[in-house]
DNA sequence: TCTGGGGTCCTAGGACCC
DNA sequence: TCTGGGGTCCTAGGACCC
């Protein structure tokens, strides 16, 4: 390999995880400290510390409590519960109905995303003070590399039981920190024990720590990667590391090799920071509290979530190439519909228009019950290419779209909507920037 | 089971080119 | 018309994460 060409590798390196044999990691790699550190029942915790700053007596993390969408309007899931309601046998993901029928005397509570933005970013503000190497991994969750920290060379474990110690005391939640040299490790580790805790996952406690546990916990295993490895016999993360790789691979493809390497606790990806970090895609998908089973009201619903999908889009500098719509219909099924267009755009106008043909071409007349666009192949608005022909329309579109995005900003999305909602009954603005809207690791790389 | 929303990555199959 | 192989791009769908 040669090393003059390093540089132009490096960029790639924060794309794929192709390199993972990489000499560099594996030199680099067992002097690394790396933590993953994880709010505990992050929603339910943040809501109730507001509730205790704002004089109200009940702390809903002592009584059985979750927070939660509303059934009426088809958003009734658990998005966080408490450790009383996790008693009960409450999980998050399942049904407001289900959660109740386990615990009748169960608390909801709305969720209130601008509350959590605010709370996840107090946690990561005191993370700064320790590294500036900080990976946000979801509203809720930071890799930090303190390799170069001078308190966690002399002891990682006593740093991590410090920076819990301070979230804890000044601003009220408790988090899980995992510690060990790699980032698919930390976060193992911070699973271990919660809440309130801190935990060492180094290589030589992967035999003791992590092979016991059921092969689902692991990281990148989920229903049907479980499903498959039991139909094999693998029941453990032990049982997982000690197959054979080929085995997998035959089988599972390149995620088998995946999760082997996950098992053996292999991951040389890197904790990388936010500017680092770039856009795949703009999405905004919603359930809609009724059935649309028309096409007029079908293409409004779109409308709304075109109007807040291409505001991001320009908001973050973007045009893109492909537009994406996908439908859930009455009877749980998804499909979708998607095409790479001639030219890129992140007008409001051009891409309505390019989101109804999609839908049109695929609708199969029957009952909706979701509708999503995605916008993807993004590149930069400045390169963007226009032929002399199209450039006076365009001109016009944008500004027009920039003198509506920043009346919404200044005055919020309701202060301009489009006529044809007004006494329609459809929201004219869906979906938003979301609270876990953070960049996202897939495979944690 | 009356079951959200925002992401990323992978794969299979088809179209098209050389 | 029959016979290929390799490469790339695109699409749809699935799996996984929080």
């Amino acid at each position: 390999m040669s090393y003059a060409s390093f540089d132009n590798v490096k960029d790639n390196r924060y794309r794929n995880n192709k390199y993972e044999d990489d000499l560099f990691f594996k030199k680099n790699s067992e002097n690394r400290i790396i933590f993953h550190i994880d709010a505990n029942s992050a929603f339910l915790s943040w809501d109730a510390v507001y509730r205790l700053q704002h004089g109200e007596g009940v702390d809903l993390r002592e009584i059985p409590s979750v927070v939660g969408g509303d059934p009426k309007s088809r958003h009734g899931i658990v998005l966080a519960k408490s450790i009383p309601a996790k008693k009960f046998g409450v999980q998050t993901g399942e049904s407001l109905m289900e959660a109740k029928i386990k615990c009748p005397k169960l608390t909801v509570v709305p969720p209130r995303f601008h509350i959590y933005i605010k709370s996840s970013n107090a946690m990561f503000d005191i993370f700064s003070e320790y590294t500036p190497i900080i990976q946000r991994y979801s509203i809720d969750e930071c890799f930090l590399d303190v390799s170069e920290n001078e308190e966690a060379k002399r002891d990682p474990y006593e740093l991590a039981i410090k920076i819990k110690e301070r979230i804890k005391v000044e601003l009220g939640f408790t988090v899980s920190v995992g510690v060990s040299n790699n980032k698919l490790l930390a976060k193992m580790g911070s699973e271990l024990k919660k809440p309130d805790a801190a935990t060492t996952l180094f290589p030589h406690e992967i035999e003791n720590k992590l092979w016991p546990l059921p092969v689902r916990e692991l990281f990148m295993v989920g229903r049907a990667t479980e499903k498959k490895l039991r139909t094999i016999g693998i029941n453990t993360i032990g049982e997982l590391a000690q197959c054979e790789v080929g085995v997998l691979k035959e089988r599972m493809k390149s995620h088998g090799e995946l999760v082997w390497k996950y098992a053996n606790g292999i991951d040389h990806s890197l904790v990388r920071r936010e500017n680092y970090i770039e856009m795949k895609g703009i999405g905004n998908s919603t359930t809609i509290s009724f059935d649309v089973d028309t096409k007029e009201e079908a293409h409004m619903v779109l409308m709304s979530l075109v109007e807040t999908c291409s505001m991001r889009l320009r908001d973050s500098g973007n045009i893109c190439k492909c537009i994406t719509v996908s439908i859930r219909n009455s009877d749980f099924i998804n499909y979708s519909h998607q095409r790479v267009m001639s030219y890129e755009t992140n007008c409001t106008d051009e891409i309505y228009k390019e989101v109804i043909r999609l839908f049109d071409e695929m609708w199969k007349d029957e009952p909706i019950r979701h509708l999503g666009i995605r916008l993807s192949q993004l590149s930069t608005a400045k390169n963007r290419q226009l032929t002399l022909f199209d450039y006076k329309d365009i001109k016009k579109k944008e500004s027009f779209d920039s003198v509506i995005d920043e009346i919404r900003m200044k005055y919020g999305t309701d202060a301009v909507v489009r006529a044809k909602f007004i006494h329609s009954g459809l929201k004219p603005i869906r979906g938003g920037a979301g609270a876990e809207s953070y960049p996202v690791m897939s495979s944690i790389l």
